[in-house]
DNA sequence: GCACCACTGG
DNA sequence: CCAGTGGTGC
């Protein structure tokens, strides 16, 4: 079983990358970010051809996810079901083939000291809760997305000069660490604990990519029975590399199932 | 001797479709128009390899002139000099080997009932003046560019539903004959009085390339001496059809010289 | 840097 | 429909 994700940065604008990365890898499961499109303007016929179920939930401008499948989902949920704040399109939990899959585009907290950064904090609680609420850790389910936290030194560049950044400060790292210690399993550290790979490289500094600095901020989580079944996980840098790119990547991981 | 025009609407968005024109047709001149760049934007180096002079005046945003020449112009004249309102990087005047060329980018008038329609009256009113104060009809000339007129009913599809467009109104036909009348003649019509062959297709109506919904607005005229000798005019629909085209295309002329 | 938005112009 | 503008978000 393979499983994948990717922060697409306007889906319409990449619908004809995602389409030949499906073609060549065919996964199971495909989770997207950052749609940017919604639901009235979603480039279904694009995607029409490539044979995959597709389940989708955006707005206008920001945000918004989908998970493409090759089987049908049994089950889809929209947001937090918590009665707090509209989740604005940030998660979607989809059941297939009886697993419980999670994609999520976490707030990405714009400055330490701003509102945005608590609504981050309290995303990640909220999301604990979610996981409590949901799911069990004994039993296989997947948590796919972009995270906006970069867990540890080794996945960004400098990282003595990104104390303060909001993906890798001491209260994001953290947060996000309260919802893996539910019982998730980061199936990229599992499997290769010394590796340095990123997933995002920033638009803004030209030569990130070249330079590789970068961030590895998106992640693909397992609970223990299915993390223990992972047997490869990798970051294909090639759509990055393509005309007109995202800004992140694809990860996929591999299951023994 | 070649002389060609074309309204390029950004030169930024369409400096791939110039150099490949020029590379395959060679004229000796090419007059733009709309290249919405201010000057110090402007895209020389993507042009640099063509082999050509270039002279331009552009503005921020809107209307913006050029003129492209396999020999350097020995005088170079930016706008009216009457002493009235700015034109607005509308007109250009460039000697050739001897040989004057006015390129304009006439104002479209927005609607007959509006003052951007007088400014456009009194427009041509300023152009007629400035061809008897520098130009003779005598004398070898030329003027090229997008009028924003169709002089005849075969010169627009449907003419009988644009009586009171700006491009076909009566009044500036008449504003625009009033400049013809100083010795201008159209060397298109006087080629190929029956021939109906538009060099504008509005991107608005969906199928009006397929459908041929057009108008021949952009104009190549010369004086009497010069008119003579003028032994075949065309325009090339092909860029209009390419990806990322112009609304219009471009229109040139052979001289026997 | 590159998406999105709303707006203006033709 | 497709340019341009300025603004926001990451």
């Amino acid at each position: 079983m393979k499983i994948a994700t990717f922060n697409v940065n306007s889906l319409r604008k990449r619908v004809g990358i995602v389409a030949d990365w499906l073609e060549r890898h065919r996964p199971d499961v495909l989770c997207l970010q950052e749609t940017k499109v919604q639901d009235s303007e979603f480039p279904l016929l694009a995607l029409a051809s490539c044979g995959y179920e597709i389940t989708y939930r955006g707005m206008k401008s920001y945000n918004g996810v989908a998970v493409l499948s090759r089987k049908k989902p049994e089950a889809v949920f929209h947001g937090f079901d918590d009665g707090g704040d509209p989740d604005e399109a940030r998660l979607l939990r989809v059941v297939i083939g009886g697993l419980p899959i999670i994609n999520t585009y976490v707030p990405q907290g714009y400055e330490i000291t701003s509102p945005k950064y608590a609504y981050k904090l309290g995303w990640y609680e909220r999301l604990r809760r979610y996981c409590d609420k949901h799911l069990s850790p004994d039993a296989p389910a997947l948590w796919c997305g972009d995270m906006n936290v970069a867990p540890r030194p080794i996945d960004v560049h400098s990282p003595e000069k990104h104390l303060k950044h909001v993906c890798y400060h001491e209260d994001a790292r953290k947060a996000y660490e309260q919802v893996l210690a539910w019982g998730w399993q980061d199936v990229f550290i599992r499997l290769y604990p010394d590796r340095q790979q990123y997933t995002f490289w920033d638009y803004r500094a030209p030569s990130s990519l070249e330079a590789n600095k970068g961030w590895r901020i998106d992640h693909i989580l397992a609970t223990a029975p299915l993390a223990e079944r992972c047997v490869r996980v990798e970051v294909d840098v090639e759509p990055r590399r393509a005309k007109d790119p995202s800004d992140h990547t694809f990860l996929w991981a591999e299951f023994s199932i």
